[in-house]
DNA sequence: GACAAATTCAAACAGATGTTCTAAACACAT
DNA sequence: ATGTGTTTAGAACATCTGTTTGAATTTGTC
């Protein structure tokens, strides 16, 4: 019917869109099918399972998003600890707030996180653990060397907390804050604030260690 | 067959469980009937719907956790800004990280985060609302009387989002850290750290404006 | 154009799910 | 004990779900 070869292609993107919207179990082979234009067997035909699909939108959808927005954050090597973690936090809020085509890879992520299965831990071995490490190594040098690793840990849990709280929280915060927005000037703002914040978090954890 | 007229409560319990583990679409009546050693046909009866149980399981998980850490912090009014944080994250920490009966609340509320339902937008009017209040007031003194109301808001966000990361991303935390706890005295660590953190971090914030 | 492989299609299948129906069991006031 | 309204039981219903099947169509290659 349509232009030919391309159908894997579509079902990906529909399969995307519905289960961020309604979470694995909820979402209907059906809806994605007719949504990509395809027969309702193409699914099968294509990934062999549902459950097929479901993974590799989660892969497809994970290597898009840090492709969009890569880890290596474009600084040189001789810029401070500060302008690493700002743009960690930058970099990070832009993957949360994105709108664009692979926006959908959060909701999956907190589908996911409410209700697991064996593909998270996947996702976080295979393609969150370098930007924890990096994450890591930004705090480690902000803390200092003497520091102990509970405290690198506590600081690396805070700092990101903070981050994805705006990703997790997002239909509450829209809820409460209607006038908050999330554009790329809001982002900006809120990246600086929570650097800042997090500087003086952590400076306060360094001194007491 | 049991004891009667206390049917009502065994599905409300058992909902609470299996809607938790599953979520709302992916938990079948008949798993929640079957856990609560009942007919299929008493979900229809006592809640008219599956969805009438699943507002009523919400409602009363709400009511309980609260019930069990009030947000009064049982604190004099001579408590510093400080001792009222710290009271406050203390309070919120182990409410996410109770094991206890109503602890499926946690995970209904992950659910509706990822899949919003009108429960979710009454939930927080009705129930967390005061709440927020009582940490704006908190953050409010300790930012001081000139700080303009988004650095309040910023702030808020940020001590939250340290708090409730813990709930959100636990999956997440325990296969990345599986040596990190979440018995009574880790949270206590937790919630001094956060305070700790957050009261740099605002102090941080009022400096600037 | 002809042939084999890959892809798409409509239809059907088997199982599960929310809900309804009717009769039976029960509680409780008289 | 009797009668009445409430609650429970088992079976059945209608619908939806993921998957399979086998024929039809299209694709790439000679």
């Amino acid at each position: 019917m349509r232009s030919t070869h391309e159908t894997e292609g579509r079902l990906l993107e529909a399969a995307g869109e519905v289960f961020a919207a309604r979470g694995f179990r909820a979402t209907t082979v059906r809806e994605i099918c007719q949504q990509a234009g395809a027969n309702v067997a193409a699914v099968n035909y294509h990934f062999s399972d549902k459950e097929g699909l479901y993974f590799a939108v989660l892969k497809s959808g994970a290597e898009a998003a840090l492709k969009k927005y890569p880890p290596t954050l474009g600084l040189g090597p001789t810029a401070t600890g500060e302008e690493r973690l700002h743009a960690f936090v930058r970099s990070l809020l832009f993957r949360i707030a994105d709108k664009g085509r692979p926006s959908w890879h959060g909701k999956l992520i907190s589908h996911e996180m409410a209700e697991p299965t064996k593909a998270l831990t996947v996702l976080i071995d295979k393609v969150y653990g370098s930007a924890l490490k990096q994450l890591e190594a930004i705090v480690r040098k902000l803390v200092g060397r003497r520091a102990p690793i509970t405290v690198v840990r506590q600081c690396l849990q805070s700092i990101l907390g903070q981050c994805l709280y705006f990703h997790y929280a997002r239909p509450a915060i829209q809820h409460i804050h209607p006038e908050q927005g999330f554009e790329p000037a809001d982002i900006e703002r809120l990246a600086k604030h929570i650097t800042q914040f997090s500087l003086a978090g952590i400076r306060q954890a360094a001194k007491k260690s």
